[in-house]
DNA sequence: GTAAGTGCAAAGTCTTTGCACGTAT
DNA sequence: ATACGTGCAAAGACTTTGCACTTAC
């Protein structure tokens, strides 16, 4: 259940001019399998064992999401966090429960673009679109343990 | 070019169980009539002069936030801000250059909304729509000097 | 009159930066 | 071989908190 494309990754570094060092693929492979959204501290936290540094990971996520491997999550409840995205226009839905993000790339928003456009003579250049809510799992007690709960929404609770 | 309901502002107040103080109606005052998205800091710059601290700001905004009567807006170009918002289901149009925010109410989100629910079996519960790009002032550089360029852009650029 | 709000200063967080060492190309 | 990347520690920016004084209701 990887589903990650190297070559792609590899490919998308070398026409940023960045190196695909162990640490940039690390941080990139924790975000894009865990299917969720992790602030820089969580993805520390699951790669402590491996000797990475936060600063690195703030290093690798800035890169990460200049190469568009990335993205920026306001995700309401759990605080903002990062995402792997998967292509150049993408919406996300996210679990405010588990911290899950599953994509979307269709929005239908070109009609309300235009009209709002027209209407305040604003020239739109891009959007940011998310949807928060509960995801299967999360909504279904019995399946609700399926392994790793939110690493992100725990994170979150610092200290209370 | 006042346009902020006193009464009905006062009456959130009451409802919500906090006291209408000068600083708290100054921070909604400012943020209300300039239109514009602002950074806690930007707001205390502004009402300096007046002798509102920070902190007052930041609890200010705390309070208006519950109270519906602002909005966090993640405004791209110029960082994450604050902006007056009028209504219980709003949009932003930001622009990216001057912080000018339009509000808009009607998304047309429905039917993308039921149709990710279904299928992905996940619960939308709310979503977060914001729309950038430039608005018409900053759009027409003759225009351009309609007075107040964002204090906001300004402001992030703190230790250059 | 009393509970809630404010200002100030101090303490936390979260992020970024400088520099010497390590490593990918 | 060399420019780019990393780790560590320190600095910076942003936000929250404690406490005495003030004010709205």
């Amino acid at each position: 259940m990887t589903g990650i494309d190297w070559n792609q990754v590899r490919e998308r570094f070398k026409q940023g001019g960045y190196a695909l060092t162990a640490q940039r693929r690390l941080v990139y492979e924790a975000l894009a399998q865990s299917g969720r959204c992790h602030t820089p501290h969580t993805l520390q936290a699951e790669l402590e064992h491996l000797g990475i540094n936060l600063t690195t990971v703030y290093r690798a996520l800035e890169v990460l999401g200049e190469l568009e491997l990335v993205e920026h999550v306001h995700s309401t409840a759990a605080g903002h966090g990062y995402a792997a995205r998967s292509g150049s226009h993408v919406h996300q839905l996210v679990c405010q429960s588990c911290g899950r993000v599953i994509e979307f790339h269709h929005c239908d928003l070109g009609p309300l673009i235009r009209r709002l456009a027209r209407k305040h003579h604003f020239k739109v250049e891009h959007h940011h679109l998310e949807l928060h809510g509960v995801c299967e799992a999360c909504d279904t007690p019995q399946l609700g343990q399926e392994g790793h709960q939110s690493e992100m929404v725990r994170g979150s609770t610092t200290a209370t």
